[in-house]
RNA sequence: GGAGGAUUGGCCGAGCGGCCUAAGGCGCACGAUUGGAAAUCGUGUUGGGGCAACACCCCUCACGGGUUCGAAUCCCGUAUCCUCCGCCA
């Protein structure tokens, strides 16, 4: 969320940023509403200070008549006068709500200015590439894709994942499954171990106000799983950030304690409303995929710097799994809500024949934090701004098909990274569904 | 699910309808003192908002309502924590 003085301060600057990413800014509307709630506050505190001025003169008269036993008709009108304020006041004050609660929906719904440094664009086209790192392995046969090998191996199930739950599901088995929990043992043990994050295990279920607090909510509702039981109305997170981010919403962090880095391994839950018919196959897009996510809080200046270093952190993961990979800057217009710029890193799937999306690395600057109430203070009490950055330090299912394409022999079996024989316990899938 | 108790400023803790613009202590910051420090003394120290304004004003004693001219204080509801019973992994 923006601060309203901020973007009217901005003006045509900031009409002309988030133009870039295709929303109108209606600055005289904004204008509009931002003036109206100022003249209710004002009105509100003139008629409040009156009352309680109106209420000590009502105290002292009380006081000074106390003594006599006439019933004094002073009092009285003074009681009266102060009855009639109180009205006013309820008046007054209704219209304070409905004028903040105007401007606050229209806040809401005001995605990030997007940074200069993204390029202009609306779709993965436009996207610049700021590197490349490793050659897409020459396979000497038609390399299979990870849905063919894992099929064959019996490590991945998708016929008896619909049967469960229908579409865009998967069930992995046996090795399959210990390859699930092996990465993310992996990527959490470099984090933690090399990195300098603190993993969590947070709740998948959280409140309209977590979501709102990482800007799911209003404006996405349709993307999200929601789950209305008894008296309670939570939404089942899609990704790790919600909660990660929305640790300390409403909390003033001490300023040297920043930068705070947290990751977890945590399931997300997707609708993926509007995506029919993309990437039907195998583990690329399903409603319910486990990632491990990072998350970074830190001085609002120094988000730019940390954006690089997170990014640092997601690569470093495909490299120690010896994954071929790029790197794109996104265009403004392709950019998700809260964030100003993003970093994409993308996996080579010999099988598309392309790179494939495999982390989102995001700086959102002040936009979350200002939303979900993160504050920072230092130790002479100055105040500080907090900026937000998430990423993903990785999905398990993308980064499982990718090494399945990646490390394929031509007999149908797939040698696992040195990196993870640790966590797997063996290095060979063979096309039996035995490992070695 | 049921019964009882609790919730005050960074922390401890007073407060039980107007003098709460919240006592006192601890901590912290700045200053004085000192060769320097400790001790001592002084000043300051919740967080938001209106405004050109560190002036002034409003809100904030878990949260939301209510009673009253006036609420930290009385009433109702909610949340969280603690104790006990039930249930459960």
């Amino acid at each position: 969320m923006h601060d309203a003085r901020l973007l009217l301060e901005l003006g045509d600057e900031a009409v002309r940023r988030l133009a870039r990413r295709g929303y109108t800014l209606d600055l005289a509307g904004l204008e509009a509403l931002s003036s109206r709630r100022a003249r209710a506050i004002g009105r509100v505190d003139e008629l409040r200070a009156e009352s309680k001025r109106a209420a000590g003169e009502v105290g002292r008269a009380a006081k000074a008549g106390s003594s006599s036993t006439e019933v004094p008709a002073e009092l009285t009108a003074l009681k009266e006068r102060a009855r009639e304020l109180k009205d006013r006041i309820r008046e007054a004050e209704d219209e304070v709500e409905a004028a903040e609660a105007a401007l606050r929906d229209v806040l809401l719904t005001i995605p990030n200015l997007p940074s200069d440094d993204a390029p202009d664009g609306d779709s993965d086209a436009d996207a610049v590439e700021v590197r490349r790192v490793g050659e897409p392995p020459a396979f000497g046969f038609t390399p299979r894709d990870h849905v063919a090998l894992g099929e064959a191996m019996g490590i991945l199930d998708f016929g008896r994942a619909a049967k469960l739950s229908g579409a865009r599901f998967s069930v992995a088995r046996g090795p399959g499954a210990v390859l699930e929990r092996a990465l993310a043992s992996f990527f959490l043990a470099l984090h933690t171990g090399r990195h300098g994050y603190t993993e969590f295990s947070v709740p998948h279920l959280v409140t309209r106000e977590t979501m709102t607090g990482t800007g799911q909510l209003p404006k996405f509702e349709e993307d999200l799983f929601r789950t209305g039981t008894g008296d309670r109305d939570l939404y089942l997170i899609p990704t790790a950030e919600v909660p990660l981010t929305n640790l300390h919403a409403d909390e003033i962090l001490p300023a040297e304690e920043l930068p705070l880095a947290y990751t977890a391994w945590t399931p997300c839950f997707r609708s993926e409303a509007g995506s029919y018919g993309r990437d039907t196959r195998g583990i690329l897009r399903l409603h319910q995929f486990s990632k491990v996510e990072l998350v970074r809080l830190c001085a609002a200046e120094e988000s730019g710097r940390e954006l690089e270093t997170m990014l640092g952190h997601a690569e470093t993961c495909l490299q120690e799994l010896g994954l071929v990979y790029r790197v794109v800057r996104l265009a403004a217009g392709d950019m998700g809500f809260a964030a100003q710029l993003t970093y994409d890193v993308e996996v080579w799937l010999p099988s598309q024949d392309t790179y494939r999306e495999i982390s989102s690395c995001s700086d959102c600057g002040t936009f979350q934090a200002r939303r979900a109430g993160i504050r920072a203070k230092d130790a002479h009490g100055g105040r500080g701004q907090v900026a937000t950055l998430n990423g993903s330090g990785l999905p398990i299912g993308r980064t499982m098909a990718a090494v399945l394409e990646q490390c394929q022999d031509e007999d149908g079996s797939v040698t696992l990274p040195e990196a993870l024989v640790p966590f797997t316990g063996f290095r060979r899938l063979l096309p039996d569904g035995s490992t070695d």
